[in-house]
RNA sequence: GCGCGAUUAGCUCAGUUGGUAGAGCAACCCGUUUACACCGGGAAGGUCGUAGGUUCAAGUCCUACAUCGCGCACCA
């Protein structure tokens, strides 16, 4: 028999060609301005009347390339924004990104260090400008990146951490709080970065264990135990619990004079029920300068306070003959010396135990006291936890609500005082006498109420500080317009490790500023790990690029691979048989078309065709079914679960079964049946080809292009509804 | 130490308010019929971590334990 071609889109013909369709379809989609909702109203293809969907992105980094964890981000986010805008709602999703403060900073002091330059030695002025140029240029590659994925989000409002007008916004954040009296100067202790002259959150450190030797020394009447005796020069408080019968002969507040590293000192006895009897002696001193348990102790007695070891890491006049020295150079001079003095009782060889690192040097964290801005959090951490506990904000998975009100209900004050220049600056004076510090916006503050002069504050804000407030920034707050239409935002998706990091900040702040809630849902989505479901990592050798998957098997392939069987809150394996399987799924589709369309044609796809026999009936009733469960789930960020039917349904049914008992049907003599039949192939194929569409948006875009020559983009086609 | 999560087929995971165990991938057998070999058909594969309990009925609820993963806090 002669092979007759059929008379239908030759692109048809050949397999699916992800790299060929991807980048023209993506310009299309941007072209025609339906990212924006402004236009789809302006176009008709959204209702000025509709309710609104909103979702504001996690803004990534600037200066990096997207990873496979930001993959399932932007997948997430595209899927729950294509899908309202095609049931109509009014929908913006605000693309964003990160200047992230520490993160790049420390990017380009690699650069630098690798040019035999460094930040010390360069002009405040000078470094900014540059860090900004590298960071705008990085841009680029991320948002292209960004595109690669599919995302469907408003470029046209692209918000950029540093835009003047965040800055100028967050500014006047700190002004307001600290009228509010929620932000106060304080001498508290922070986490010092030795290396990068900087304090860190406790949430940008890190333990690590390590075996140190433990040291037995003489002190007065007592024997001390201490790991660090580099600290131990000022070392006047000897600190015992209560209740420990060895030293009950002993008062609190009692004197003593004890021999000591650089001679006698007068020590104070102190009793405090912090202490573990079980520990080493029962007895330490302390340095309340550079340890929080001391800190905390000293705070509690009032008792004296002094610095031991500089910023640089180094040791001060105190240490007399060791000043200057290094204090990882300095240890085993101190011990020796202490022996010669007959003060070294014992040392114990294997002790281990976790110390405070930089996450991302890992230099020892030293604990420093440190003249900082800092917000108050009870106050408002207590109405976060009461609109959560009043139901307003609902979690996916519903576990993380826990997570979230433990956090909220241990706050402690926030350091939001950073020593680099790469951020926002804090608009704030300090006194050169009293050290009091005062908000100034306009800076036209000049001298203290005490009469000394004030000095700009030349710390930047906590990232944090300013991407807590990105659901209202990203809206162009103060800037009220979108803001009254798309705030609350709907929900808001990001990394379940940003359930502390982010989330409660985010709370606080629309709270704070605007009176409302930031999000009415929190999607929390677990890591994406490799193949063997380990975690990706840059020194493992197992850090998968989503731009190369997409290279190689395409956006929707690894779209669907990323989502299927992907529940709230758990990590996935990303593995390259899974995104294989959902290549040749994107083809069966294309094949399903290739079969509908030349097995049809001549028939136009008519949506009102009611004549089926009682066979299409009932294939009809299941496919509707399946539209109404699907839909259901979308409501319910059970993306796992219609991807999955929808490709059982595409495949094993509709492809498997239906088509192929179309085939005697479609070749039969009965015009009726062919015609009920074809009507139904076709009704079909436009079905899934829509329903799919916010799952792999490329290749059913494409479908629709050639299902449907005259008519408009997928991206704005209506979501089926079922009439039951 | 405190908290969270997980434990179901070889692998990765679903399993809705308790009601006869599911999917994908892999492996196995058969099949080159003109949508597609990026295919089709078929068969196989699980005492649902362990031990108790509640119930007519438990993968699902409760308790304890074990193993793994994650987070937080801490150790002078």
């Amino acid at each position: 028999m002669e092979y007759k071609e059929p008379n239908i889109d030759k692109k048809l013909l050949q397999p699916y060609n992800p790299a060929e369709t991807e980048d023209r379809i993506y310009k299309q989609w941007e072209e025609s301005g339906f990212f924006n909702p402004d236009v789809c109203i302006e176009k008709g293809a959204t209702s000025p009347d509709a309710k609104h969907f909103s979702i504001i992105m996690p803004p990534p980094n600037a200066n990096g390339r997207l990873h496979a964890g930001h993959s399932l981000v932007m997948t997430l986010q595209d899927i729950m924004t294509r899908y309202h805008r095609m049931k109509g709602e009014k929908t913006l999703w605000v693309p964003g990104a990160d200047h992230a403060g520490f993160e790049t900073q420390i990017v380009y002091e690699r650069k630098l260090e690798k040019e035999g330059r460094s930040r010390f030695d360069m002009k405040p002025e000078d470094l900014y400008k540059e860090i900004y140029d590298f960071t705008i240029e990085s841009k680029k590659f991320m948002e292209a990146d960004v595109r690669r994925i599919g995302a469907s989000c408003d470029w046209s409002r692209e918000k950029f951490t540093l835009d003047p007008s965040v800055v100028k916004t967050v500014q006047q954040t700190f002004d307001k709080m600290f009228k509010d009296d929620l932000i106060y100067r304080g001498d508290r202790i922070v986490n010092w970065c030795a290396k990068h002259q900087t304090s860190l959150s406790d949430l940008e450190t890190e333990f690590k264990e390590k075996a140190d030797k433990f040291y037995y020394f003489k002190y007065g009447p007592f024997t001390i135990g201490t790991a660090r005796p580099e600290t131990k020069f000022g070392d006047k408080y000897v600190v015992m619990h209560p209740d420990d019968k060895r030293y009950a002969e002993y008062e609190h507040g009692d004197k003593f004079i004890a021999e000591w590293i650089n001679g006698p000192i007068e020590a104070t006895i102190i009793k405090d029920d912090s202490i573990d009897m079980e520990f080493g002696t029962g007895v330490m001193t302390i340095t309340p300068w550079h340890s929080n348990v001391d800190f905390d102790i000293a705070e509690k007695y009032k008792l004296d306070k002094e610095q031991i070891i500089d910023w640089k890491g180094k040791l001060m006049p105190i240490a007399g003959e060791f000043e200057g020295q290094h204090i990882s150079k300095a240890r085993a001079q101190i011990v020796e010396k202490l022996k010669e003095k007959g003060l070294l009782v014992k040392v114990d060889d294997e002790y281990k135990h976790n110390v405070k690192v930089c996450y991302k040097c890992e230099t020892v964290i030293e604990p420093q006291i440190k003249d900082q801005w800092f917000v108050k959090m009870a106050p408002l951490a207590k109405r976060a936890l009461e609109v959560v506990e009043a139901g307003k904000i609902k979690f996916y998975p519903s576990n993380y609500e826990k997570i979230f009100k433990y956090w909220m209900e241990n706050t402690i004050d926030w350091n939001i005082s950073r020593q680099i220049i790469w951020g926002i600056p804090i608009p704030a004076k300090i006194c050169e006498k009293c050290k009091k510090g005062y908000s100034d916006l306009e800076d036209e503050l000049t001298t203290c109420d005490c009469g000394g002069n004030l000095q700009k504050d030349t710390d930047t804000f906590d990232t944090w500080f300013s991407s807590g407030q990105w659901t209202l920034l990203a809206l162009g707050y103060p800037d009220l317009k979108d803001v009254n239409i798309y705030h609350p935002t709907s929900v808001m998706e990001t990394g379940a490790d940003l359930i502390f990091k982010w989330i409660p900040r985010m709370v606080i702040f629309a709270l704070y500023l605007k009176d409302e809630i930031a999000f009415q849902d929190v999607y929390l989505n677990g890591m994406v790990n490799d193949e063997k479901n380990q975690k990706m990592s840059k020194s493992k050798g197992n850090v998968i690029s989503p731009v190369d998957l997409i290279d190689i098997y395409g956006a929707d392939a690894l779209r669907m691979a990323l989502i299927v069987g992907n529940t709230p809150g758990t990590d996935i394996a990303l593995s390259k048989d899974k995104i294989k399987a959902y290549k040749h799924f994107a083809n069966k589709l294309w094949n399903i078309a290739r079969f509908t369309l030349s097995a049809t044609e001549g028939i136009v796809c008519d949506p009102t065709f009611n004549e089926y026999t009682d066979s299409e009936k009932s294939l009809i009733e299941e496919r509707d079914n399946l539209i109404s469960e699907i839909t259901k789930e979308m409501d319910e960020y059970k993306f796992y679960l219609v991807g999955e039917k929808l490709y059982a349904y595409a495949w094993t049914r509709f492809a498997d079964v239906i088509i192929e008992e179309s085939k005697s049907i479609l070749n039969g003599e009965d015009v009726n049946a062919k015609m009920a039949r074809a009507q139904f192939l076709l009704n079909t194929l436009e079905k899934i080809t829509t329903v799919l569409h916010p799952f792999m948006p490329f290749v059913t875009e494409e479908l629709w292009s050639i299902i449907h020559k005259d008519t408009g983009l997928l991206m704005v086609e209506k979501w089926p509804k079922i009439n039951n």
